[in-house]
DNA sequence: GTCTATATAGCGATAGAC
DNA sequence: GTCTATCGCTATATAGAC
């Protein structure tokens, strides 16, 4: 970091991740170039590879980038009192998301798709997305008593993600929501 | 249609959708060329034009050739008694080809998912698969007498969908077939 | 009708000027 | 440390030979 950063806008660096993060979940990873991720950014268009080796590298800090998200989104969602309150915390967070995900698809899921056709070491990095809202889960279920914790956490998690497609697939976003509002429901049901 | 074709292997036109179907499937729309599908199809490469004008028409042909799957498998289900007995075997469908799931996503999922950001035309003549499978579904839970029958299409086919991306981002078969069997219990359960 | 050679364009990546 | 000019490659698509 250098010595004006914290007075001005974000460095060249987290500029350039931010406009990738955004590019990348509404166009796709193989549709952006790194030309527009730069234009996005406001750095000129051949100064990428100053911050990063390779296009890969970038996509990497991309998937890092997300996953800070995941990490401080169930971190929040971890000072709720029970485990039922804990899930139906994420299943609303893709419910007040449904407008983005009908638009372009679930951020992790749309991503983590095109990377297992994409690259498999990208798509190795970017499961540990899901892994990490599955063993979530998987710990909230067992939490509740449930010897099946870790089947609960498939179900839900890929009720979130199979919704997604569909209401990205049909435009719909209350497709999303009721789904989601539903998988909360049933969450309460097992309680 | 020449006068040979009925006689020796299937024509150009036909191999090049049949090749174009698996080399889609197992490594994405994006990461085929024409040069590939023509290769796998015994085609030489300039020559694909001949036969489709753009490569999207080869794209569109695979799509219609998924339909046409589509519509033969839910033909085959509908001689089964009762609308349980069609969803399970529906749901069974997808656990029967739980190791192709997992080595390469759903065949019409992933499709779906990648030509969501590809291309909106394209998007749109495959989200058709998914709107089959959905009335279909819809259709039999109706059939069961159920008000809501909308909803639970929705949650049965997003079910297999999000399993179908978890056991793919994981490789894990049996993630898939676990969670095809869970919907067909569920759907016992409804009846 | 069938196929080859090639045009065209756009991308990731690099070398080196400032 | 920052940026520009450009290289090399690959893909779709076409023009025209056979």
């Amino acid at each position: 970091m250098t010595h004006s950063e914290t007075r001005e806008r974000p460095g060249k660096e987290e500029r350039l991740v931010t406009s990738a993060r955004e590019l990348l979940h509404e166009q796709g990873v193989q549709c952006t170039t790194l030309a527009e991720i730069a234009e996005a950014a406001d750095v000129p268009p051949g100064n990428v590879y100053y911050y990063f080796k390779t296009r890969d590298d970038l996509l990497r800090a991309v998937i890092d980038s997300r996953a800070d998200n995941v990490r401080s989104l169930l971190a929040s969602l971890d000072r709720r009192a029970t485990p039922q309150a804990r899930l139906k915390g994420l299943a609303r967070a893709w419910a007040d998301s449904a407008e983005v995900v009908a638009a372009h698809g679930c951020p992790l899921g749309s991503l983590v798709s095109e990377l297992n056709k994409l690259d498999e070491s990208l798509a190795k990095d970017a499961s540990g997305l899901l892994r990490t809202l599955l063993d979530w889960a998987e710990s909230q279920f067992r939490e509740m008593g449930r010897r099946d914790a870790g089947d609960l956490a498939v179900t839900f998690i890929a009720g979130v993600q199979g919704a997604a497609l569909l209401a990205d697939t049909l435009s719909d976003a209350k497709l999303m929501t009721r789904e989601a509002r539903r998988l909360e429901r049933w969450v309460e049901s097992l309680g």
